[in-house]
DNA sequence: ATTGGTGCAAAGTATTTGCACACTT
DNA sequence: AAGTGTGCAAATACTTTGCACCAAT
């Protein structure tokens, strides 16, 4: 159901290719934040994301991760996960899906629940058009145990 | 499953309780955000709790609603749902459950799915402990798709 | 040339905190 | 009297916006 078998090579092609196709220039900038929203595996913050970029463009500047984290949200090609403090962004996998989270320490993982059945049936009795969902599971995760 | 079948006033009891035995004192302006609280149908954000409040006690400071939903928040006895934009609370049903939101108008209905099952198979899985879950479903209501 | 993007800084919104005064016990 | 809670305002965190300059078509 959810498509992790997408290498990250081609899911930044078809970012760029979105965004192309939706009229949008593809600057040095822009590629920079496409390639760490596709290369990590984390679940990363606005912030995390610009520390990444300004590696590779010193001068970029934050308005621009988010000028272009806007674009794709837009274009449904990333996943905005709003929590207490900053927001998480998932590029790898756009469709609204299932989540693990430490409430330790707020490690994001992500899992492969299927609730197509559920959410249509939700759908349906209550005449909701368009019905994603989310699942969410909260807990403490193995290393934090431990600690 | 889900305790909706708890009165208001029942629940109201429940909160004072809770923070009496936490050591909390029990000030007008407390009880009035719990009243605020339970009785809304709907799941307020700060900014709906602070003015529904003041029609009661219209010197209370928005500081002291964030710091009565922080005590709610830490007692467990209130669920908080952040969002982009302001967060909202749920202090009727303190558990994290599942949710059906509207995008467009931001309506949120509670739902009653039970997901125990599925959440335990997870936690065992992966070894995390103390699991919850929260599903959210994200769609379009049928006024909105009349609108 | 025109259009769109960037960087900077400023503004906007959401939330938290410090402190003096008031209230409860 | 001691301790907690409140209100105000300032501080902080996150995000968005206005604008002048730069780059690509």
């Amino acid at each position: 159901m959810i498509p992790s078998n997408v290498s990250p090579e081609q899911r930044l092609d078809a970012l760029v290719d979105k965004l192309r196709a939706a009229g949008y220039r593809i600057t040095p900038q822009r590629l920079a934040v496409l390639r760490t929203l596709v290369q990590s595996d984390q679940h990363p913050t606005v912030e995390e994301v610009y520390r990444q970029v300004r590696k590779d463009f010193p001068t970029t500047s934050l308005a621009t991760v988010y000028n272009t984290l806007e674009c794709l949200k837009d274009l449904e090609e990333v996943l905005v996960l709003p929590s207490s403090g900053a927001s998480r962004y998932d590029g790898r996998n756009p469709e609204p899906h299932s989540h693990l989270m430490c409430t330790a320490c707020g490690l994001i993982e992500d899992l492969d629940i299927d609730l197509g059945a559920t959410t249509q049936a939700v759908a349906r009795e209550r005449g909701y058009a368009e019905v994603k969902h989310r699942l969410e599971l909260h807990g403490v995760c193995p290393a934090c145990q431990a600690g």
